[in-house]
DNA sequence: GGGAATTGATATC
DNA sequence: TTCCAGATATCAATTCCC
């Protein structure tokens, strides 16, 4: 294989050994409140276990109890098959982030480097010789490396090689999923039928040509499923290959002694719980599942249980729109309405910006905050439209404020937008909405002059698009604001007042849209441009202006959004939507058989 | 009582 | 000198409401 530039080993005096890191990590930390909060944390797990505890010796006593739940997990073993059909393999890229600032920077190759700010995001293996690991906060690093040297994330460099990672590993599996951006589990499947190449082979060609185009060094592993590709890829990192066998007897022995603590979806808390009741191994899962069927729900038990006979997905899922855009910031303590409101004001519109440049609005809002002694609550509300714009958001976002009755300082606060739906996708779905209200409106006017001015408008302005609504409002302005000053201090007495309903819209507002209407009961009133069309009852002409209208809003809203981009930091972009991507691909995983 | 909505906990990169 | 992130997802428990 190839050379590696870089050394996974380190010389430089620094705190090493296990029980000297722990010590300097609880000397460091010991007394903060974010300490005092952990351990109230790991009391409330061991709690839990002493409650499982008891649960697990009363099921123990009752044999006939024992014997049934014995038969029902013989029976799903029977029932299922470890499949080795196909060949999976996840590669997985040797302290990327580290590694990419490494090339730019090649005389700090033997010195202890990581990446991040205030948390460690990757360490390089000099510095995780002294104890250093991600999520570490930074001065704990510090102490446990005096020496260690941190660069800030560059996202944008990080992507640019991912890009050629990705692109070498797509000629293997063009629905690679990609966990990240330094990770990616492959069907080798076809490839491998075709090819006739052996697995083991193949993936040292592909780890040869990654170097080769990278200069950075990448771990495979290759087994029957996603899962166990991604166990193997861990054995021998970091640049090696382990490669487990298909066939069920070579899974069950990988997986026999292996940590459950390695099994994705089990973190730290999973860990506390299953270690607190002896089970350590998949093997002790496989022994004592009745126990597990116990104490758990049945989903967890199943993840748990299927994961631990090395069952599990072993072929592509689609990918699925995202659920939820947020937006969090932490910053030194702040205990005032007034600092709050200044956070929800600044958030939201970081939220906004997010959310337009997605082109995504939703109607789903919650307020997360963390105390300063690091407890995280939230709160939520069920808007009654959709929204993607700034000052909406930190309407509803104070509205939860109040209802959460903060009265204690805080560190975070952020906003998160659920119940997403596509920008253009709602505004085309409404204009055709108002459209036909319009038309059929019109028609109407030819029999009922003015006799109903009333509830027929009132029924458009109860659309539940702000974006329709808005460039009715403020048709002058290319890139407007969703609402007016007016309008926001309307929501505002809705909101406060407790008001929920999509109607409540002000009198004088729709008596101004009805006059319009009544004025020109004929002609249309184009909700894009504000423009009022002669139509002459002509559906064609009316929906050729509109269509035009449309592409020309796009191309307003490309470019903004183009400018945008420009500016923002790069960073939260890639990873956001890469993230995202990796992250679902995990869910999926995580979900099991 | 049961489904929907809300809140909290957990996990991952 | 510095004192523990941010984005997103799922599951489970609790509360709300018909």
């Amino acid at each position: 294989m190839n050379e590696p530039i870089f050394h996974f080993y380190g010389n430089k005096a620094g705190v090493e050994g296990a029980d000297q890191i722990k010590q300097v990590i609880d000397d460091a930390t010991r007394g903060s409140e974010y300490y005092k909060r952990q351990q109230e944390k790991r009391l409330q797990v061991l709690q839990k276990v002493n409650k499982m505890q008891i649960e697990l010796e009363n099921y123990n006593k009752n044999e006939q109890r024992k014997k049934d739940i014995k038969e029902i997990i013989q029976n799903k073993v029977k029932e299922f098959q470890i499949n080795t059909d196909r060949i999976w393999a996840h590669f997985d890229m040797d302290m990327f982030y580290v590694a990419c600032e490494l090339l730019d920077k090649p005389e700090l190759i033997d010195k202890p480097v990581a990446v991040g700010q205030s948390i460690v995001s990757t360490a390089n293996y000099v510095a995780r010789k002294y104890g250093v690991r991600s999520a570490m906060p930074t001065f704990v690093a510090k102490k446990l490396c005096p020496d260690i040297i941190f660069i800030p994330c560059h996202f944008e460099k990080y992507k640019s090689v991912s890009n050629i990672f990705m692109t070498i590993l797509k000629k293997y599996d063009d629905n690679l999923e990609s966990m990240g951006l330094d990770e990616a589990n492959l069907d080798l499947t076809q490839y491998i039928n075709n090819s006739q190449e052996d697995p083991a082979i193949l993936c040292e060609n592909i780890r040869k040509d990654i170097f080769l185009a990278t200069q950075l060094t990448a771990s495979c592993g290759v087994g029957p499923n996603k899962m166990i590709a991604k166990l193997a890829s861990e054995i021998n990192k970091p640049n090696g290959l382990h490669v487990v066998q298909q066939s069920p007897i070579a899974v069950l022995s990988f997986l026999e002694k292996l940590p459950v603590r390695k099994i994705p979806g089990i973190g730290n808390i999973t860990e506390q719980i299953l270690s607190g009741l002896n089970f350590n191994t998949c093997k002790d899962v496989r022994d004592r599942a009745d126990e597990l069927y116990i104490i758990f729900t049945p989903k967890t038990f199943e993840y748990i249980f299927y994961s631990c006979w090395g069952v599990s997905r072993n072929y592509h899922v689609e990918f699925e729109d995202q659920h939820s855009i947020s937006c969090q910031r932490t910053f030194s303590s702040i205990s005032t309405q007034k600092e709050f409101e200044d956070k929800v004001d600044y958030i939201a519109e970081k939220l906004a910006e997010e959310m337009q440049s997605e082109e995504k609005v939703g109607n789903h809002l919650t307020l997360i905050i963390k105390t300063s002694k690091f407890e995280i609550r939230n709160k939520s509300l069920q808007l009654n439209q959709y929204t993607n714009q700034s000052k909406q958001i930190a309407l509803y976002g104070k509205q939860l404020l109040k209802i959460m009755q903060l009265d204690e300082p805080i560190r975070l606060l952020g906003l998160k937008m659920s119940s997403l739906a596509n920008e253009k996708q709602i505004q085309k779905q409404s204009i055709s909405t108002y459209f036909k209200k319009q038309f059929d409106k019109s028609n109407d006017q030819e029999n009922q002059i003015a006799s109903n001015m009333g509830s027929k408008s009132h029924n458009i302005y109860e659309d539940s698009n702000p974006i329709l609504k808005v460039q009715l409002q403020q048709p002058e302005q290319s890139k407007p604001e969703i609402i007016s000053d007016d309008e926001v201090s309307s929501i505002s007495n809705q909101i406060i007042s407790g008001v929920n309903s999509k109607s409540n819209q002000s009198q004088a507002q729709q008596q101004k849209f009805q006059q319009k209407q009544q004025a020109q009961p004929k002609s249309f009133n184009c909700p894009i441009c504000n423009k009022d069309i002669d139509c002459k009852g002509n559906n064609t002409v009316l929906n050729k202006h509109i269509d035009r209208c449309i592409n020309q809003q796009n191309v307003i809203a490309e470019q903004s959004d183009e400018s945008n981009k420009n500016v923002k930091d790069s960073k939260k972009k890639v990873s956001s939507k890469i993230e995202n991507k990796a992250q679902k691909s995990l869910n999926f995983f995580k979900k099991g058989p």
